[in-house]
DNA sequence: GTCTATACGCAGATAGAC
DNA sequence: GTCTATCTGCGTATAGAC
């Protein structure tokens, strides 16, 4: 039971999370999700209370999402060093979208945080996962923990940054070039 | 004449601009400003028409303000390294608001961009002042056209990505870090 | 120039019919 | 479960008195 509503909470979560993305939290109006989804407003309310609990929703999905894929990195990507590559890779397959809506967690978080959203702390932890998935990557690259810690936040200074100066300059050869100078100072440490 | 419209008017674009930073643009109404400026909503349209007015009018004394403090660096210290250094000290200095609120430059631009606003390129050219000036002070260290270029959107992306990661774990010692980590990349190129 | 009063639309949220 | 109708508040913007 309770299929059918699952299927269209789900597509409600689903694109929530594409129009926070692409129109930020604070733009999107419950308008904009109902049709886009196909129902209308009243119904919404059916599946959820208040736009705050959209956006739980969005950031769990996302977070579980996240997890999904660092999982199967671990599990298919032989070494440490590799997967470190795969995830700048991951900032340079995703260029297209970078430059015109920016890194959807790093976006995400700062309008939160402008907003003094409850959420916000939920969504940084997206950053968090990040964050700790990269430490142990540099942990058994050989680093102590501190030294692993630093890497790790270097990482993600960089790849925030494409992502904010990407979308600025929208230049998707630049979000390359930086992307290789990454992997290249990987390759030094 | 018009000294006292003139007066008032600043006291918006300057309370304007200050909160734009710390609540965001669209999170940010009429009625806050007018209230913080201490003057009646009414009043306020008697010097902007629109919010998208005000909006532009920050953009111009960011500007302004950007072109002022990077012309006075040029004129009081001595060395392109020098001034590049500052640069980063300047982030460094700012620490205390970017924990809180972000960079006041990225985190506008990345707003005004879902926005779709009209201002939105308008806001990109304060990275563009900040990418012409360490273009120009890279090419002073002696480094052609094109590696000064891809030198200073490293600067950018550095300092954009300390922003955001700064602000989304409230970390002011990690600024600190990150920013002589860049001062050392300095040193080596 | 600055105010009060007010129009207008949109957003979030609810009630109740089907 | 899904709909239409509706409430309420807020935000932008205007009109007009002083």
């Amino acid at each position: 039971m309770n299929t059918k509503a699952e299927t269209i909470r789900n597509k409600i979560v689903t694109t929530a999370d594409d129009l926070f993305y692409r129109q930020g939290f604070n733009h999107t109006s419950f308008s904009d999700i109902a049709s886009a989804v196909g129902i209308s407003r009243g119904n919404f309310y059916y599946h959820f209370k208040t736009k705050d609990d959209i956006l739980a929703a969005v950031i769990e999905k996302r977070k579980v999402g996240i997890k999904q894929f660092l999982n199967e990195w671990d599990e298919t990507i032989p070494s440490a060093k590799q997967r470190l590559n795969q995830y700048v890779d991951m900032v340079v397959s995703y260029q297209d979208n970078i430059v015109k809506y920016g890194c959807p967690i790093g976006t995400v978080c700062s309008e939160l945080n402008k907003l003094k959203n409850i959420h916000y702390n939920n969504a940084t932890e997206m950053i968090t996962l990040f964050r700790d998935w990269l430490i142990e990557q540099f942990v058994l690259l050989g680093h102590g923990k501190e030294k692993a810690k630093h890497y790790a936040m270097h990482m993600l200074t960089c790849t925030q940054g494409i992502s904010v100066i990407g979308q600025a300059f929208t230049d998707p050869a630049y979000i390359r070039r930086e992307a290789q100078s990454l992997k290249d100072w990987l390759e030094k440490i």
